[in-house]
DNA sequence: ACGCCGATATGCT
DNA sequence: GCATATCGGCGTC
């Protein structure tokens, strides 16, 4: 099942997400989220959230039936409803019980940006398209029905590849966004100066 | 730039 | 029961 739009494109190893989110975050940050309908994004702002170390984790106070994709197996994904219309969608880390994760908060059409559009009619600008978690999740189409979805086995048609594009050398590091606790935590990052992320840089 | 409100699943008390 | 949420869109200023 890998029908990656481009044969070029490796997908990310189990291995890659088997770590502390605060270290695979930013080196999550000019990857790929595909999907099989031929989507495509690349990742430009995240979020890390570390368990029990963390306040501001849906995973804190240990397992729910909400997180239990958040406690399982590194490179899946674990999708949340919240504010009554919006979804979440988040990498998976660490080991099994950990309740490690990655929210995707912002990626840069790539491909498949007709869809994207459908997805999310009240766009204007393409900019607009997955420049915020809930956008993000929208304009590829993520819902509760992919909570559990893996990223490196594809088995929904999702996958998270590299097309051979580093990380930024020097990623923003600030505080995260749309949490009340532990927001002093420096552990949202994004590819400097890049237009599609959720809050964009100010026009000079 | 800022503020308001929508509409609901989840989990604690 | 109820506060709260890993937000987004639209309005106003």
């Amino acid at each position: 099942m890998s029908e990656l739009p481009d044969p070029g494109w490796q997908v990310l190893p189990r291995e890659f997400y088997r770590r502390h989110p605060a270290e695979v975050a930013p080196e999550l940050l000019n990857k790929i989220l595909v999907r099989s309908d031929g989507r495509a994004a690349r990742i430009v702002e995240v979020e890390a959230y570390a368990g029990s170390e963390d306040p501001a984790a849906h995973s804190f106070r240990g397992p729910t039936t909400r997180t239990a994709t958040m406690f399982g197996e590194a490179g899946h994904l674990y999708v949340y409803f919240t504010y009554g219309m919006h979804w979440g969608s988040n990498a998976v880390c660490g080991e099994v019980g950990q309740g490690y994760g990655v929210l995707l908060r912002a990626a840069e059409p790539l491909l498949g940006v007709e869809l994207m559009r459908q997805a999310r009619p009240r766009a204007r600008r393409e900019r607009d398209l997955a420049s915020g978690p809930g956008k993000l999740s929208q304009a590829f189409g993520i819902t509760g029905a992919f909570d559990g979805a893996d990223l490196v086995g594809g088995d929904r048609g999702l996958w998270i590849a590299c097309d051979g594009t580093p990380p930024p050398d020097a990623p923003v590091v600030g505080p995260r966004i749309g949490i009340s606790r532990a927001v002093e935590f420096p552990w949202r990052w994004h590819v400097p100066g890049h237009l599609h992320v959720s809050v964009p840089p100010r026009r000079r």
